[in-house]
DNA sequence: GGGCCCGCAGGG
DNA sequence: CCCTGCGGGCCC
């Protein structure tokens, strides 16, 4: 039985959607995400506490919480993601030895062929997650960390957890009573090493629980022409039906981050942040974006590998070093429309959109393709498709978009450790300095507010 | 320049 | 399988 299967917001004249009638204001409940009133009556379950009212999320927006604008993400590397990307790079093992390998190194010991466990019986592999749960595991939600942040002590705490830490004026580590030097309390940075590390570890005990389940199946298309071609069925000329050509890159479609010279093995250097290409289809045989038309490279359980901003969505702003961007959907493409400007329906956090939540919510890098398209923008390339590097989305919620439907929004912001390729041109000659957060709010505050009466941003962040 | 249409690629 | 999707060429 689905008897909550439908739940609707109250329209823009402030009728509940589900049983039709105007609620009087007292009877209402305001998103502190979206800002969309609901009918508290027709809620299948309305929050019971005052703190939580002030804090409802509504149906469209739940699932988990959002996060709060914060943290610059810091890119340094470390000597065991190196040693661990040393793993993955070995030809000579096969995975099974590589997941064996992983493990020896972040557990710091060598497993023993027979029984090295903790007694319990419980399941007899001894996986790395078993060991990151005991040593990695935030000490207030006891969960491995979402947007990890890191003390000097060298403790590790959601990025959630540790804001509402801070915000009640706690100054010491909630494990060791260790001094927060007032920088990180300020500006926490995701430990970005060990997002790497857990994703890995979480990798490597897919590998030895199902050796053989691929999650996402690789495409064979290394012996395709070196160029997009056109197959017998495209009868059209021209690239406009054309299929891609050849992957240059070894990377897998779900390969989050920078492609490295490993990965290039036609040309050992990787895809170099300001590389350029003709097209799409172009720039997808270097693995930077494999949509052919699609925005957004992702998988709504995984997270989102690349986004390309070509200019097909009008609120979008971009400043260079970050920029507004804008979920897919919400569109009619009845019949034979590929792209439709007009807004029929409202986004969700589903599919793609739910891709990009997911790196948000992990601190996942995303690459990120500008397209000559791009008019509004002074940081499109002139022509074709051009690489920018890696982005993070710091903040995404949903917002009434300038069409009256709502949509998703995000907010990324440069981490690449190259500098962009604008930073030589009419721009300066010198990399801009990431602005500072509160400088982001800021601007999103008033872009919003100017585009959208309803969008209420305070109250939306936590 | 804008409308229109097409097949491809991939998620689900 | 079906549906979606910030391409791209052509026709007017």
């Amino acid at each position: 039985m689905a008897h909550d299967s439908i739940q609707l917001p109250c329209d823009a004249d402030g009728a509940c959607m589900r049983c039709k009638a105007t609620p009087p204001t007292e009877e209402t409940l305001t998103c502190s995400m979206c800002a969309t009133p609901w009918h508290v009556a027709c809620l299948a379950s309305p929050p019971e506490t005052l703190v939580s009212t002030l804090q409802w999320h509504c149906p469209d927006c739940s699932g988990d919480p959002l996060l709060s604008a914060a943290a610059v993400v810091d890119g340094s590397s470390s000597e065991l993601l190196a040693s661990i990307k040393a793993i993955e790079a070995d030809e000579s093992l096969t995975e099974k030895e590589k997941a064996r390998k992983r493990q020896e190194l972040v557990s710091g010991r060598v497993e023993e062929d027979g029984d090295t466990k903790k007694g319990k019986g419980k399941e007899k592999d001894s996986s790395v997650l078993d060991v990151l749960d005991s040593s990695l595991n935030c000490s207030f939600c006891m969960q491995l960390p979402d947007r990890p942040v890191t003390t000097p002590c060298g403790h590790n705490f959601c990025l959630k957890c540790f804001q509402k830490w801070i915000g009640q004026g706690k100054r010491t580590c909630a494990k060791c009573r260790s001094t927060i030097p007032p920088k990180m309390a300020s500006q926490p940075r995701i430990n970005s090493t060990l997002v790497s590390v857990i994703r890995m570890a979480k990798l490597s005990k897919s590998n030895v629980a199902a050796e053989s389940h691929k999650v996402f199946h690789f495409m064979h298309n290394q012996d395709r022409p070196d160029k997009a071609f056109t197959t017998e069925r495209a009868q059209k000329a021209g690239k406009a039906n054309a299929a891609s050509g050849k992957i240059f890159v070894t990377v897998p479609p779900d390969h989050f981050g920078p492609i490295t010279a490993e990965n290039d093995p036609a040309r050992n250097q990787g895809v170099l942040v300001g590389e350029c290409w003709e097209d799409r289809l172009e720039c997808r045989q270097w693995g930077a974006h494999l949509p052919h038309v699609a925005g957004i490279a992702g998988q709504s359980n995984y997270g989102a590998q690349s986004v390309a901003l070509s200019g097909g969505y009008e609120d979008d702003e971009d400043h260079g070093e970050w920029f507004l961007y804008t979920g897919s959907g919400g569109r009619d493409l009845s019949g034979n429309k590929r792209t439709n400007k007009e807004q029929s329906f409202d986004q969700k956090f589903e599919k793609m959109n739910e891709a990009l939540r997911v790196s948000c919510k992990k601190g996942y890098p995303v690459r990120v393709v500008r397209s000559h398209k791009e008019k509004r923008s002074s940081y499109a390339p002139e022509k074709g498709v051009r690489y920018d590097g890696v982005y993070r989305i710091e903040k995404c919620w949903r917002k009434v978009g300038i069409q009256g439907f709502k949509v998703c929004r995000y907010l990324f912001v440069r981490c690449d450790n190259e500098p962009a390729p604008w930073t030589s041109d009419e721009h300066g000659d010198r990399p801009r300095p990431l602005p500072a957060i509160l400088e982001l709010k800021k601007a999103i505050d008033i872009s919003e507010r100017k585009e959208s009466p309803s969008w209420d941003f305070d109250s939306s962040v936590v």
